[in-house]
DNA sequence: CGGGAGGTTGAGCATGTTCAAAGGATGTGG
DNA sequence: CCACATCCTTTGAACATGCTCAACCTCCCG
């Protein structure tokens, strides 16, 4: 559970209540290998649960059998706070990799959205970040060709697996295939293949079996049009931030004399 | 403000107390003309909005001038419920036809959160909503071809202006013109034109300037691999409905004895 | 060691792009 | 109220990016 609050540190500092109201929250652990389903296209939707460890992707499966992955849930991501006002899964959810998630259940979450406005606030943020996310894939898949493409989600990886202390040397691990590449960035497997050959070629990233190794992010940023801005890692604003302190207070006042 | 309130009525009824809560939370009212820019980049997130009447786009140009939509909003649908966390949006939102945009202030936001938790389940249900809307455009822009993602358009349109009782005789009114189109569906504006008239020709619908005919939804829907499952249309899951009444009841007592 | 999945390579092909040009609608200013 | 400018729509032809299909190689992992 250390990795949400790490994550969450990106949006505003966590301080030890904080951590114990998120490690409170997640309670229960369950393992899944890669390849498994952890959620199931059509299934009441499940508790919400977050990354402790490994990877896990939504996706989608054609009438025809062909897929598309709509994002990556990296060590530290939620899945959606509010899923359980719906009835059914849209879509589904499979490890990439050995995978550790821990659930909450519904009442728990409603009652941190109530009386933990501050601890809401950094899942606010961590929502909006996922809405961010889905936008610019959607830029990308709109605008860019095969290369910025690639480029463009190693990128975003890079940043990703950065906030989470994830990355070391420019290094970071990426349980992919060329396939999962290729069913994220709508394209075959074939073409990813050639263009991270080209990539490598012109020094830019080297992906390899099970990492990835930023060489010239530089570069890498300006072939996929990229800026990390929408990830929006620079943290609260001052004024979000002493308004949420504030209203954590009184909260909790009520709290303790209303029952 | 009836259009939202018209909205969240897919997912849960809206008593009077409700339709209030809604009404008292968007005052301000602005009005933009089309082609007008409503938020921009890189600006101060406004405050919580809702359209109450015309139509809008969120878009982000790249650095060489191109545009991508990411999404539409509708009358009735709302912008971000959480945008104030961030410090600077990352895209732009702007009208595409005459519009009625009605505002509310954040703590009325937070507010209506703690105090109306039915409402707010609604609320949280259009968010997502618009995540799977978000969703299923990535999984259109990645595996369908030309004439699968015009009709996907199309087809979402459809339901999402019937849900706010906007269409009659399988017809709306769609103030977008065919570069609009291709820059939401990652095209050109010259294709998206052949494709128009090859859906025309065979007699699936007919896209004339300003208004949408669907001449044949199921066979539409059938080039778009399209189902509506992911709008969620069909209501709160029972058990949460009643979760939630009973939770609007409590917070309700513990308002008045707390204060 | 053998099977299966992932990775790599090549050649032909197709979908959608680019570029160019002309015909309509719309709305603005004279 | 007409004239003109602008943007949208439509059409054609050459072109390019990425796909398809097919084969072979390599690396795990059982």
């Amino acid at each position: 559970m250390t990795v949400l609050a790490r994550k969450l540190a990106n949006f505003s500092p966590v301080n030890d209540k904080d951590r114990r109201a998120i490690e409170d929250l997640f309670t229960v652990e369950k393992r899944y290998e890669a390849g498994s389903d952890i959620v199931t296209e059509g299934s009441v939707p499940p508790a919400v649960f977050t990354i402790a460890e490994g990877m896990a992707c939504r996706y989608r499966l054609l009438a025809d059998g062909r897929r598309q992955i709509m994002s990556f849930l990296l060590p530290g991501d939620l899945c959606d706070l509010h899923v359980f006002v719906l009835k059914a899964m849209d879509h589904s959810i499979a490890a990439l990799a050995p995978t550790r998630i821990a659930s909450a259940a519904r009442d728990r979450i409603i009652d941190l959205l109530v009386y933990h406005p501050r601890v809401s606030a950094g899942l606010w943020w961590n929502e909006m970040q996922e809405h961010a996310i889905l936008r610019e894939r959607i830029v990308g898949l709109g605008r860019l060709d095969a290369a910025g493409r690639v480029a463009y989600l190693l990128c975003e990886l890079y940043w990703r697996f950065q906030a989470i202390g994830m990355v070391r040397d420019h290094r970071f691990v990426l349980p992919l295939t060329q396939p999962d590449l290729a069913d994220a960035l709508g394209l075959t497997p074939v073409h990813v293949n050639r263009i991270l050959q080209r990539l490598r070629q012109q020094e830019l990233v080297e992906v390899g079996r099970r990492s990835v190794t930023i060489q010239d992010l530089e570069r890498l940023q300006e072939v996929a049009l990229f800026s990390n801005r929408y990830l929006h890692l620079g943290g609260a604003p001052e004024e979000i931030r002493s308004y949420f302190d504030q209203l954590e207070a009184e909260r909790q006042r009520l709290e303790r004399n209303g029952t």
